[in-house]
DNA sequence: ATAGGGTTAG
C-alpha cells in the first residue's frame, strides 16, 4: 500500500477528531516507526493534500527533524506553526526547541524558549542540555542557575545534562561538586549520572579515581559505565587498565561492536599489532561487523547521505574532484598536513593518508560546498565521532571558505568557524 | 505528543 492511498482512507475517516489517538497522528505516529526519511515524507504528502495538520501532528514530526538535523523541514512546521495564528502548546514548543538545539541553531532554540509563555521542566531542560550539547556550558550554568532562583525543582534529567556538559568541556571539579550536591536539590543519584560522573573523571585523566567511582556504584553497572572508562583509557593511552575495563564491559555487551572497535584503536595507538589482530579475530568469529560510517546533509527536502571511502562516483566527478583540490591547496597553505596517526592500521602512509581523506564527513561537506550559496552554513550529521584528523581538516576548510560548518556526531556538536571549533579541541 | 549517560579499525 501507498502513502497516498493509506492517506485516503485516514482522511475520509474522523474529520472532526483531533486529539492524540487521530488517524493522521497515529499515521505520522507509525510511519515514525518505520523510517525518519519515510515520515517527513509522509508529512509533506499529507499537506500537499491539504490534510492539515493538529498539534501531535506537529510533535510527532518535530523529533524526527531533530534526529535527521533536517533543519529545512523543521522551520517549515514552525512556519505552518506561525501561519496558523493559533496559541502553540507547551508539548509543540518544545519539540520545537529540540530540534533547534539538535540542529545547533542554539539562538533560534533560546528566541523560541524565551517567548513562551508556559513552561514546564521538559521546557527548561530542553534548553539546558541544547547548550549542553552545543558546547555552551556556561549559558548552561547560568540557566540551571535562574531555574533554582526561580523555583523550578530539578529532576533527574535535568542533572544529566548538566553533568554531560561538564565532562565534554573539561570541566571537572565542577561536575564533581555537582553531583555530589544532587541530594540537596533532592535527586538520589542514579546510574545515567553515576556514568556522567565516571566520564567527568575518566575523561580528564584520573583514571584511577573513575575506575573507583565504577566499581563502587550501589546499582549494577550498565554498558555505559565501562564504556566510558574504556574511551577514557584510548584518551589517555591506558593499555592495562583498559584490558580490565574491556573485560567486564564484554561481559555486560558482549554485541556492541563499538567496544571491540575502540579496544582495537587502544591497541593500535600502542603498536600492538598482534592484539589488534587477535580482536578482529574475535569479532570475525562472532560475527560482530562495526557500523558503517556514514555523514549526511539536507539539501532542499531530500537528504543526502556519504559512507566513508564509498561514494565513487560522487569522488570521481569532476565538480568533486575540482573542489576538493581547491580545497586541499589552500588547507596546506594553512600548514594542514593529514595526520595519519589516526588511521589505526598497520599500513603505509601513503594509504593512510588516503582513508583519511575519505571519511564520510568530508564526502558530506564538499558535497554541501557544491550545493549551497556561498557563505551559507554547512550542517552535516555523522553517526559515530569525528575523528582527530578530520577535525583538523573542518577547521581548516572553515577558514578558507569563510563558511561556518556545523558539524553533529552521535550526539555533540562541532561549530567551526574562521579556523576554531566551539569544542576549543576538548573532546 | 515533547527532554536524558560512554563509544565505532579497514
Amino acid at each position: 500500500m501507498t502513502i497516498n492511498t493509506d492517506l485516503k482512507i485516514l482522511g475520509n475517516a474522523n474529520k472532526q477528531v483531533w486529539g492524540s489517538s487521530h488517524p493522521k497522528n497515529i499515521f505520522i505516529r507509525s510511519i515514525k516507526r518505520i523510517g525518519k526519511n519515510k515520515t517527513l515524507g509522509a508529512f509533506r504528502v499529507m499537506q500537499g493534500e491539504g490534510m492539515g495538520f493538529s498539534w501531535v501532528t506537529l510533535t510527532t514530526a518535530l523529533p524526527v527533524c531533530a534526529q535527521l538535523t533536517a533543519l529545512h523541514s523543521g522551520k517549515e512546521i514552525h512556519g505552518q506553526i506561525v501561519k496558523s495564528r493559533k496559541n502553540a502548546d507547551v508539548p509543540l514548543l518544545n519539540s520545537l526547541m529540540d530540534m533547534y538545539a539538535k540542529s545547533g541553531e542554539i539562538g533560534y532554540c533560546k528566541k523560541v524558549f524565551d517567548r513562551m509563555h508556559n513552561r514546564d521542566l521538559t521546557s527548561w531542560n530542553t534548553m539546558l542540555a541544547g547548550y549542553s550539547i552545543n558546547g555552551q556550558i556556561n549559558e548552561a550554568w547560568a540557566l540551571f542557575d535562574e531555574m533554582i532562583r526561580s523555583s523550578i525543582k530539578p529532576d533527574g534529567i535535568t542533572f544529566v545534562a548538566l553533568l554531560s556538559g561538564c565532562s565534554h568541556s573539561g570541566l571537572t571539579s565542577q561536575g564533581q561538586r555537582l553531583f555530589n550536591a544532587m541530594e540537596d536539590y533532592g535527586e538520589q543519584p542514579s546510574l545515567e549520572h553515576y556514568a556522567c560522573l565516571v566520564d567527568i573523571l575518566g575523561r580528564s585523566g584520573k583514571l584511577e579515581e573513575a575506575l573507583n567511582v565504577a566499581e563502587n556504584i550501589p546499582m549494577r553497572p550498565s554498558g555505559s559505565i565501562w564504556g566510558s572508562l574504556l574511551n577514557s583509557c584510548r584518551l589517555h593511552g591506558n593499555v592495562p587498565l583498559a584490558e580490565i575495563v574491556a573485560k567486564r564491559l564484554f561481559e555486560i555487551e558482549p554485541n556492541n561492536p563499538g567496544n571491540y572497535v575502540m579496544l582495537s584503536n587502544i591497541y593500535a595507538n600502542a603498536g600492538m599489532w598482534e592484539d589488534v589482530k587477535r580482536v578482529r579475530e574475535m569479532m570475525a568469529m562472532t560475527g560482530i561487523k562495526k557500523d558503517v560510517g556514514c555523514s549526511w546533509i539536507q539539501i532542499k527536502h531530500k537528504i543526502h547521505t556519504f559512507v566513508a571511502g564509498g561514494s565513487t562516483n560522487f569522488r570521481r566527478s569532476a565538480e568533486y574532484i575540482k573542489i576538493w583540490n581547491e580545497l586541499s591547496n589552500a588547507i596546506k597553505d594553512l600548514g594542514y598536513i593529514p595526520n595519519t596517526s589516526v588511521v589505526l592500521h598497520d599500513v603505509n602512509d601513503d594509504m593512510k593518508a588516503t582513508w583519511v581523506c575519505e571519511h564520510s564527513e568530508r564526502l558530506a561537506a564538499v558535497a554541501a560546498l557544491i550545493n549551497t550559496g556561498a557563505g551559507m552554513p554547512i550542517r552535516i550529521t555523522k553517526n559515530l565521532r569525528v575523528c582527530g584528523d578530520c577535525h583538523s581538516w573542518m577547521k581548516a576548510v572553515s577558514k578558507v571558505t569563510k563558511r561556518l560548518i556545523v558539524l553533529r556526531d552521535t550526539n555533540r556538536f562541532h561549530h567551526f568557524q574562521n579556523g576554531t571549533c566551539s569544542c576549543k579541541d576538548y573532546w
